[in-house]
DNA sequence: CACAATTAAGTTGTGCACAACTGGTTGGGG
DNA sequence: CCCCAACCAGTTGTGCACAACTTAATTGTG
């Protein structure tokens, strides 16, 4: 990990430079702080996972599909990627890699062979029981308590719901 | 972009199946509340960003890279470093993408041949008129006022600095 | 039944993030 | 003066995200 605190605090000083910018330049610098503060915080929430998931082998992907296998069991990888908004292009290599560390069970649905079921292994049940201290020690890393990460999740939750939204309208071929 | 919201709103419905979970259950769920949605909420902007800035033939990163260089001028590549939080694996195939599209000069620093000096081409710094545009579209996109985008982006770097601050601590050769 | 449209998973290619490493450059002790 | 530690950019390798495409199975419709 690097240390991006090396001066003091916190790195980023985007203090203007200009007296008083043009109405358009003020809104580039806001658009900049958001998207960049959250750009920021994923890699920021990414590179804590990573460190606490070292022990148990896992990446912070794979963590979360594993996740959704503790609470759901076997299920499809359709499924699963709808839980986790993510599409085959992403879970296939990642399910494969799951597969070679023998944590997950990969196998064709008799009933229709397009789809492939996703299961847990002996070896991947039990790795839930390491798990269970992974939480502590995330929310332990945010600093905040119950109360204000569920706040914060919910704004997250509505923040994403509307730029959904809008990337449907935004999409090419809407008139 | 595929149609997530396919069934209604919200896609995610992790309701409880069992009754009464224990309390690191109830802990496990929780934590997946909140990585997964700020990991959501991240990729949900940076799709956003992908559809608006395909006009301007720049990715997320690249944006972010353009947006100091507007913003500050010509600086060595790890000063850029650290306004981005970015190292040199990440930057040096970036900047060079950026260099053949034209935007970007690079060059070594006489005084310190070590030191790479980035700056932006007449075509980069042209690029910020076509720029401006965006913003705008990105709040719209986001459907919250810039009071509620100010708001949250204080709550994230808020917990960026102690994420941060936590990786440190957690970092292995830390007794 | 036949055949077109749809659906599921996988593959390919591009770009980003990051760890680990390499190769020059610089600057400070011995 | 020389050597070595610190430093900067770049390279390599792994993994993720996503668009575009392929392959195979299923479903619907004439």
């Amino acid at each position: 990990m690097h240390n991006w605190l090396g001066s003091k605090g916190y790195p980023l000083d985007m203090t203007p430079l200009q007296p008083a910018p043009a109405a358009e330049d003020d809104w580039l610098r806001l658009d900049h702080q958001i998207c960049f503060s959250l750009h920021a915080a994923s890699r920021a929430f990414n590179g804590v996972y990573r460190v606490i998931l070292k022990d148990l082998g896992l990446t912070y992907p794979q963590y979360l599909v594993m996740l959704v296998l503790w609470e759901r069991g076997e299920l499809p990888v359709k499924k699963l990627g709808e839980h986790l908004r993510l599409d085959s292009g992403t879970l296939s290599p990642l399910l494969k890699r799951l597969e070679a560390a023998g944590l997950v069970r990969r196998e064709r649905s008799a009933r229709d062979e397009r789809s492939v079921q996703v299961g847990l292994t002996e070896e991947g049940s039990a790795l839930r029981e390491r798990a269970r201290q992974v939480p502590r020690r995330i929310a332990a890393a945010t600093g905040c308590d119950v109360e204000e990460i569920r706040t914060l999740r919910e704004r997250l939750d509505e923040l994403t719901t509307a730029l959904d939204a809008a990337a449907l309208q935004e999409a090419p071929g809407c008139s």
